[in-house]
DNA sequence: GCAAAAGTGTTGCTAGTACACCCATGA
DNA sequence: TCATGGGTGTACTAGCAACACTTTTGC
């Protein structure tokens, strides 16, 4: 029997960075069912929208300009206990300054259950983004101006893994995507980095 | 304004290989609007399937046991002339030898204009085949046993790029998952090459 | 002067690339 | 014997991995 008609909703999966951990953003379910669990913050489909034109304006809304992308859409027929809804997935990473309510973020190692199948959401965007990290990705959710160290970091918590320090940088310097500002940290308590940028 | 219900369609993107050329599954469209027009075989999510499910099945009937996945959902308002329809877009690999009707395979070099936005959706789906080819879906879509050309051939196919015979041989071999099975080709008019097979 | 993080080079290994000729078979 | 595609090795290059000490600053 095919649906003629189907919910379907866009639920992102707002990474972040705080305390050098890969956090999630997440709202407090506020009704049944799983009233109570955390869930992604996702909404409907709009009309005269498409999935994408909706979740970047509600990131802009919330967050400012940040990086997303879609990544897998759910289907199972059982994900919503009351009725038949789709979920087009996204990821988005958002810096940490830009996110006001520090209470909605959510270590992920740290996740229990969750509203719906959301972990499960959460996981599958955890893979993907272990994955390709873009250059454009990066431009949007580094600051500025930052030293090579931040950008290892950021690195490391998102692909989950260690790099040696002096390869990191050969690597990254070799890409040909930064660009010394000439500037250097200042008033910090050990030797002060150079500050660099994205070019272009 | 948010939509409470929308249609959800599936829309496969077979592609199989012919005479050493990328060609896609296609079918003609028997009504309105875009009567005439080639489009993708897809249809409407099922009751109680999974988007996958329904692919699966409905590939095992016509093609048998191959390989797919999920790549794209694709969203555009306006992407149906009549109502609001979003596609979730699969990739499929189908061997020739499974295509009963080939008059409805056409070379992907060559299409023109299609139904919807079924141009993009192929155009999407040719990158994605492009980047990632798993040994999973070679598992599938190889025969049994065949030459190592072969296998050279489909991997220049699919990923539209010419390999060094004696560099492919070797890199292949080593990524041990191939297996000689002591066989050789039959009748050729030419020397016989070796047969493998994937193994496990 | 101590704590903290920044910064720096070399060596070995591995994987990738470029490249040209002989081999086995059927017709 | 010829046409057809199968099969093979070496040398160079580039990228990746391992590894430990000195530098600059604030306190």
């Amino acid at each position: 029997m095919k649906y003629d008609q189907v919910k379907v909703g866009v639920d992102p999966v707002i990474f972040t960075i705080f305390r050098n951990r890969l956090h999630v953003y997440l709202n407090k379910r506020e009704k049944d069912p799983f009233i109570g669990l955390l869930e992604l913050p996702g909404g409907l489909l709009v009309e005269n929208e498409s999935a994408n034109d909706t979740i970047k304006r509600k990131l802009l809304e919330q967050f400012g300009d940040v990086y997303f992308k879609q990544f897998h859409t759910f289907t199972n027929p059982k994900r919503d206990p009351r009725f038949r809804v789709i979920s087009i997935g996204f990821i988005a990473l958002v810096p940490m300054e830009q996110i006001k309510n520090k209470d909605d973020i959510h270590e992920v190692q740290n996740l229990s259950r969750l509203a719906f199948d959301h972990l499960e959401i959460i996981k599958k965007a955890r893979e993907e983004i272990k994955q390709n990290i873009s250059t454009n990705a990066l431009k949007k959710f580094m600051p500025d101006k930052f030293p090579l160290n931040k950008l290892q970091e950021v690195y490391e918590v998102l692909e989950n893994k260690k790099y040696d320090n002096r390869n990191f940088r050969k690597k990254i310097l070799s890409l040909d995507i930064l660009e010394d500002t000439k500037e250097m940290e200042k008033k910090v308590s050990h030797r002060p980095a150079k500050l660099f940028k994205f070019n272009n």
